[in-house]
Parts: C-alpha cells; sequence; structure tokens
DNA sequence: TGTGTACTTGACCGACCGGTCTATTTATCG
DNA sequence: CGATAAATAGACCGGTCGGTCAAGTACACA
C-alpha cells in the first residue's frame, strides 16, 4: 500500500508537472513513466487512461490550491481588498518562480487544459469549469464581505466574481505570451477597480 | 497561379477552422488536406512545416481581424468607450455563432494557440505576442482619445490598454470553459470599469 | 514546338502515440 | 506456511503522426 501510493503520487506530480510546462497533447504516457521511474503496466494499474489521469491531475492540483496560496489569499481574517492584494502578488510569484526554474512562464494550469482540451473533451471540460466555479466563490464571498464593510459601493458580486476570475486568467494569459512574469505585477492592480453593477439599478 | 493561390488559400481556411474549432496537436495535416481536398504533396509545397501553416493561420486571421470586426469596433469615428461596447458585442455574436454551427464555444484562435503552444515553440509564440500587441494598440488609441476628450480621468493608458485586452482573453476563456457565449454578455460591461493609475500618481 | 518551372499525386518512412497483455514479483492475511 | 490479491515488468499492438520523395501533369515563354 505504502509502495503504492508512493508510485501512483509519483506518477500525479510528474504528470502535474509536465502537462503545466508543456501541454496536455505534447506529453506522452511513455514519458511520465520514464520521469517517476514507472513502467507502463504500473501506469495502466492506476490510471485507466490518460483522460483518467488528467482528471485526477486537475484534482490534485485544485486540492493544493484549495489548501495552498489561495486558502491564504482568501484568508477571511484579512481585509476583503487586501486578499486581491495577496492573490496578485501569489500569482505572481508562482509564475515568477517557474520562469526563473525553467526559463518560461507556465501560465495557469486549469487556464491551460480549458482553452487546449475543453473543445475535444467534455468531461474535462467540466471538471475544469467546476474548479473555476470554486475559485469564483472565493471572489464572491469576498466581494460580499467587501460590500458588507462598506469598502466598495454595492454591485452584482456574482458577476464581478466571474468577471475578476477571468482578469486573472486573462493576466496570466498574456504573461504567458509575453514570457514575463511582471505582466502579472504590471495589470495587477486593475483587478480592485472591476466592477458590474447590479442589473436592476444602472 | 490561379488555381495554385486557391490550393493555398483552402489550405489556409480549412487549418483556420480546424485549429480554431479543435487545436493546434489535435488536428493532423493528413486530416487537413482530406477536408481542402489536397494531397500531401502538395500541402507540403507551399508550406514547409506544420509550424509554418500555423504561423500564416495567425497571419491570415490577424488580418482578417484588422480589416474585419475589429476595425468595425475601434472605428475612430465612433465615440471611444462606444468602441469598447462594439467590441464587446462583436465577440459575443462571434461565440454566439460558432457555437450555434458547431455546438461549442471554440473561443479566440491567439488564445488557444497562445496556452497550447507558447511553451513550446518560442516562434509562434513571438508571433502571437506582436498580435497581441497590435490589439493593445487598439486599446490603447482608444483610451487616448477618451482621456483627451474627457470621457474619462487620466490615467495610465498603456498598462490599461495591456490590462482591457487581458480582460477580453479572459471574459473568451471562461466562455469557453462554460460553452456558454452568454458569459461574454455578463461580464462584457466590466471592461469599461478597468482601470490602472499612473504609478507616479496613486 | 521544346523546355523549364510550378504544381500535383500518392505511396512510403521511421517515430511515436495510447493502450493491451501475460508473466512475474511483492505484500497481506489466515 | 499457503493462498489471494495488489503491484510491477516490459514486450507488443494497430494506428497515426509529421514529413519525404520520385514520378507525373499543366502551363509558362522561347
Amino acid at each position: 500500500m505504502n509502495l503504492s501510493a508512493d508510485t501512483r503520487s509519483r506518477i500525479l506530480s510528474t504528470a502535474r508537472e509536465l502537462f503545466h510546462g508543456r501541454s496536455y497533447a505534447d506529453v506522452g504516457i511513455k514519458e511520465i513513466c520514464e520521469i517517476a521511474r514507472v513502467q507502463k503496466g504500473s501506469f495502466y494499474h492506476f490510471f485507466k487512461s490518460k483522460q483518467e489521469l488528467a482528471m485526477a491531475v486537475i484534482d490534485d492540483m485544485a486540492e493544493d490550491w484549495a489548501h495552498g496560496f489561495v486558502a491564504e489569499a482568501f484568508d477571511r481574517n484579512l481585509p476583503p481588498l487586501e486578499r486581491l492584494d495577496y492573490l496578485i502578488d501569489a500569482a505572481y510569484y508562482w509564475q515568477k518562480a517557474a520562469k526563473d526554474l525553467e526559463g518560461r512562464v507556465p501560465g495557469c494550469l486549469f487556464g491551460n487544459l480549458a482553452l487546449e482540451v475543453s473543445t475535444r473533451d467534455e468531461v474535462i471540460r467540466a471538471r475544469l469549469n467546476a474548479v473555476f466555479d470554486k475559485a469564483r466563490d472565493r471572489f464572491l464571498e469576498t466581494l460580499e464581505q467587501a460590500v458588507d464593510d462598506g469598502d466598495i459601493p454595492p454591485l452584482d458580486c456574482e458577476s464581478t466574481a466571474s468577471a475578476m476570475l477571468a482578469y486573472l486568467e486573462g493576466m496570466i494569459l498574456l504573461a504567458k505570451t509575453r514570457n514575463d512574469p511582471d505582466v502579472v505585477l504590471k495589470l495587477g492592480p486593475a483587478l480592485k477597480t472591476i466592477r458590474i453593477e447590479k442589473s436592476g439599478a444602472h
């Protein structure tokens, strides 16, 4: 059980790194196995297909996110608007660290997979969609508290939360295309300016 | 010359549709040739590699963009802020039409390619970067005029222009992941709220 | 009419893809 | 110990990938 659990997690983390650093289609199972020092038979003992591996990778990373820097950034003890600053910082340092290490800004694994795979694989698309929904909920609760605290005038919290998520992904997309993590730092401040008014009151 | 030019453009438009609707890696040269009714030898007479085809597709679409709906949306005779509304509308109808036709929101070809390919292919990445730079310039001139006209208070036009581009791409990414073009419509209004202050005056 | 060039044809190539299969080793537990 | 199942090993499979090539056809201009 111990050894096998280790094998599985070695596959998982290797796949995660490779998918994130390159792309889903570009990384083959053979390569994953070689780097994880696992044989193909073992691989298919734990994952019945590449698609299932992708799902596991998504879940794994979503889990890490939820308990990692996202949890920190969206710390409820922080003033709501300050959380957004933390988030930008975290996103920046993450991309920066990856670039310093690998030479390339890898972007957001979820965004990458979404654009690469979601027209071709409905199952993966749905999973990514769920991850984005959870991320949006973090923005949502932050916005609601900010409104409650009087930090910002009332607005359509749900739409604005989605808009902020979109902006975050857009920034990272641009940073990846420019291969420059500083994009996140430079564009970050605009996150807090994003507003969608309540549809009733315009 | 006429016949061959037709062959080339048939390859180009077929590849464009397929790349946009699915992904770069998922579409093979064989399939492109079959749909374009062209033999492989002819294909390699016009394009010396799949990479070169991708470059041509990017240029082709960027050209169409520049003279198509982007030119209309960024019409200098329109009030600056109104142009942004046009842009959102155009983006929405485009995604909507594609979904009605194919059942899937295809997203933005440039964004799709950027996230799929830019960690692996420096040449394509650079080209996509140039396309984004041009798009940002459209936002830039719009913002500068809006400031000149007194429509909005002075701000860091360049950063804000990039931020708006990021937001546009982010919206489309989300719309694609949700497979719902309405996302663009719902999140569109926030585009105009995006602001990055001049770094001197904060 | 001959000749060079642009274009087309489609068979062919080695490499690699995701995935299968059988045999064998290792851990678990009575 | 013996039995059962979990895990590993790695050869193997059909199919597809991007790309090549030799042979042919169509058309320019002399």
